[in-house]
DNA sequence: TCCGTCGTTGACTGACCAGTCAATCTATTC
DNA sequence: GAATAGATTGACTGGTCAGTCAACGACGGA
C-alpha cells in the first residue's frame, strides 16, 4: 500500500518540493487521525500509516506528538487572530464585526471539520495540557473580541452594565458550543444551516448587548 | 500525610460504614487528581495515594480507572438534570428558568470547582471518549432547555424566528465558556463575580431571544 | 477460640507505545 | 561514477501503567 504511489505524471518535476509535500502530507493525516481517533487514542504509527509514510519520518519532521498537534493548532488560530486584527481595524458597527468573527469560525468548519473538531476538543478545553500550554494564545482571541465590545459600549453601541470580558466569552462560547452540537451529530448541518447558524448567533448575542431594546421586565 | 488519621474520637463506632466511605474517598481524590493533572496525565496510583488507601482497592470499588470519571460525571449531571426537569415544571417566566439553571450551575463551580473542572475538560467536549460514551445523558440537558425555549416561542415571549435547540446550545455554551473562563483564571472570581455572572448570562442570551426589544438597525 | 466473610494491601505482569538510530535510498554536484 | 547531503525506512528499546491476584487483617458469629 505504502510503496505504490507516484502514479503517472512527469518524474522530471516529481521531486518539486518533497520535503515541504512530505510535512504536510503528515500533517493533514494527523487531523484525520486526531479527529477520528482521539490524540491520545491514537499511536504516531497510525499517522504514519495514514500519510502513507515510515514512522520515522514524523519524527524527522517534527520533534514529538505533542508538536504535531502544536503546529495544526497554531496554524489555524493564527488565521482566525490575523482576521480578527483586521475586522476589528474597520470602521463598520460591532454588529458586523462580531458577524465576521462568526462566519471566518463557522466557515472553517464547514471547510474543515476535523480540525475544527481537533482543535476544540483537543486544545480549546484542554486545561491540563494543550490549552495549558497555548493559553496565551487563546486568550488573545478573546482579548481581542472583548476589546471590540468595550470599545462598542464606549460609543453607544452596546450598554455598558454587561462587562465585555464577559461578554466576549458568551459570544465565544456561543460559537464554539455551536460547532459541538455540529461535532456529536447534535444539530442540523445542511448547507443553509451553516449560514442561518451565523446570522443567529449574531442576532442572540448581540440582542442582549445592543442598547435601545432596553426592557427592564423586572425578574428578581 | 495521607497515613496521620483516626486522631482522636470514639474508637467504637470507627467502622460504622467503612465501605461507603471508603468508596466516596476514592472519588473525592479522584476529582482533585484529574483537575490537577488531567484524566490521561495521571495514574490509578495517584488516585489512590491522594485518597491514602492502597492501590488495589480503587478496583474493589471500580471497574476500571473510566469508571470513575463515569461515576463522577454522572452523580452530579443527574443532579443537574434533576434540576432542570424541576424548574422546568413551575409556571414561571423563561428568562426565571433560565436564571435557575445559571445559577444552579454557576453554584456548582463555586461549591464545588474541581468537579465541574473535570466534567467539562474531560467528558463534556471529549467527543473521543466520555464526550461520546455520554452523549446521549448530556444530550438530554441540551434538549430539556431546548424543549423550555420552545414552550416559550409558543407562548410569544420569546420571538420564533430562531431554532430553539440552536438557543439552547448558545445559552448552554455561554455558560460553559463561562466556567471555562474561570478555570484558565482569565475571569475573575471574586464573591461578587459569580452573582454578577449569572444574571450578565441571562441578560446577555434572553435580550437577545425575547420578543418586543424588535430592534431592527438594517445591518445586511 | 476457631471460622468465614469481606475490606484491604501492594508487588507483579503483560501490553502498549513514544522516541531512537543505524541502515538504505535518491538526487545533485564535480 | 564517486562523494556528499538530505530524505526515508522500520526494527528495536526503555519506560510506563492499567489491571490482577494471592495474601493479610478485622470483625462477628458459633
Amino acid at each position: 500500500m505504502s510503496s505504490s504511489g507516484r502514479a503517472g505524471g512527469r518524474a522530471t518535476t516529481s521531486r518539486a518540493k518533497p520535503a515541504a509535500d512530505k510535512r504536510r502530507l503528515i500533517l493533514d493525516a494527523a487531523v484525520r487521525v486526531f479527529a477520528r481517533q482521539g490524540f491520545h487514542a491514537c499511536r504516531v504509527a497510525d499517522i504514519a500509516d495514514e500519510a502513507g509514510v515510515a514512522y520515522g519520518l514524523v519524527y524527522h519532521y517534527f520533534g514529538s506528538k505533542d508538536e504535531v498537534l502544536d503546529t495544526l493548532f497554531l496554524e489555524r488560530w493564527n488565521v482566525m487572530l490575523e482576521v480578527i486584527r483586521q475586522v476589528d481595524g474597520e470602521r463598520i458597527p460591532v454588529r458586523e464585526k462580531l458577524a465576521a468573527i462568526a462566519s471566518f469560525i463557522v466557515d472553517s468548519y464547514r471547510h474543515d471539520p476535523d480540525l475544527m473538531k481537533v482543535i476544540i476538543v483537543e486544545v480549546t478545553r484542554a486545561a491540563n495540557s494543550f490549552g495549558d500550554t497555548h493559553i496565551g494564545t487563546i486568550r488573545d482571541a478573546y482579548e481581542l473580541i472583548g476589546g471590540m465590545i468595550a470599545d462598542a459600549q464606549a460609543a453607544g453601541e452596546f450598554k455598558p452594565e454587561i462587562d465585555s470580558r464577559f461578554a466576549a466569552m458568551a459570544f465565544y462560547g456561543a460559537i464554539e458550543q455551536l460547532l459541538t452540537g455540529w461535532i456529536f451529530g447534535l444539530l442540523p448541518q445542511g448547507p443553509g444551516d451553516f449560514e442561518r447558524a451565523k446570522w443567529e448567533v449574531v442576532e442572540t448575542v448581540c440582542g442582549g448587548l445592543q442598547t435601545r431594546a432596553g426592557d427592564e421586565a423586572g425578574v428578581g
